[in-house]
DNA sequence: CCTACCGATCGGTAGG
DNA sequence: CCTACCGATCGGTAGG
């Protein structure tokens, strides 16, 4: 995350003026329009995610869409990118949390618990990243790809962090050991179920997998 | 393939006969219409997947398909099923040209390279079956799910093996380590490119991640 | 935010 | 395997 959401002076001030398409009203019109795409992305892809679809989640007619976004594809560019966006700031933020003295397999740790929440229990949007995107149009998805580097570089170094400190085989190449782990848990989307193996546990166990028992 | 068809059809039929296209043998025209469908659905998803798609790929009429097929979901059923059974198949050649004092551990190795060179080089339906399985509609993907079933019982197995064997901590679920495992290779379609990290080594880095060096 | 509609395209069919 | 076509649905627009 380079730099935090650009913040807009301008529409941190203001009170109702009308929810353009930057900034939409946490409840307004274009953030409904943006929950229902969302959910169908996650949950239906990217074709079945039709501008008819999305109006009849918010409650209104299929036309009337076209008053807070100029076509479905800016839509579906927004959440595609938000939910990079959310995941982000989650990790960032379990990061943060944690004690000066966490070694880089508590952070790698931390980091997978707090992919795994935010793609599995908080956000359509984060979920809708990982499972619609390659799928999307190409030129979309070549904008799109801008915000996904950035996030991937967050985990580039966490893992070389912990590749110095020998938590990763010396003869194994760190990339190797990314895209392992980000597979691991883009793919839980497609096996996860709520009530069952708590998510916890799982990033518990996918770290004790690829980086052994903490060191005490 | 699509350009050839000659539009004069008494200039076609003059012409030597091309069996690869009209052929009534089981590899004729069914097929290819599989393959088509097995690409599509592979780089453009379920929805992307038309019938006029498929047909301009063999270079016939959308309404000819249904000559071959009775819906497009009977041959969207077909291909991912197939893509499980292929790879099924793979993997199981894998094992048995394993020698008989292969450790749980080699054969993991053998079985994520096995994995891996079918879905992302051998065979689109692999890849098919697993990027557009979750889009696909609800009912295809429970009748899908059984076939998909049997060849994760084969990891299953594998994993039991392994853990019997100590490569897994005691500590840790098998189903954790059998999840954590699938998601790397099926998540691998989403970064692998030809010509970069050869697939051996992805699946020896897999494999040492995982399970640690082999024992000699 | 709605009604009413556009041209394009969808899966599928009739009848050769 | 093709021509010609069906009703349904797509993204998007006009004008209120």
């Amino acid at each position: 995350m380079a730099g935090e959401t650009t913040i807009n002076p301008a529409a941190a001030r203001r009170t109702k003026a009308p929810a353009k398409e930057k900034a939409p009203d946490p409840n307004g019109g274009a953030r409904q329009i943006l929950n229902a795409a969302a959910w169908l992305l996650r949950h239906r892809g990217y074709e079945a995610t039709t501008t008819r679809a999305i109006a009849e989640r918010v409650g209104i007619k299929a036309g009337s869409i076209y008053h807070h976004f100029p076509s479905k594809d800016a839509i579906v560019e927004r959440v595609i990118n938000e939910g990079v966006l959310v995941v982000g700031k989650a990790v960032t933020a379990a990061l943060e949390a944690l004690p000066k003295k966490a070694t880089p397999r508590d952070r790698l740790q931390a980091a997978i618990k707090a992919h795994l929440l935010s793609s599995l229990e908080h956000s359509d949007y984060t979920s809708a990243s990982i499972r619609a995107f390659a799928f999307l149009p190409p030129e979309m998805r070549k904008t799109c790809r801008v915000e996904r580097r950035r996030y991937e570089d967050i985990w580039q170094q966490l893992m070389q962090d912990a590749a110095r400190a020998g938590y990763i085989p010396a003869d194994v190449s760190p990339d190797a050991a990314r895209l392992m782990l980000l597979g691991a848990v883009n793919w839980a989307g497609e096996w996860y179920r709520p009530g069952r193996i708590p998510i916890d546990r799982i990033a518990a166990d996918f770290a004790r997998i690829a980086f052994g028992a903490r060191r005490t």
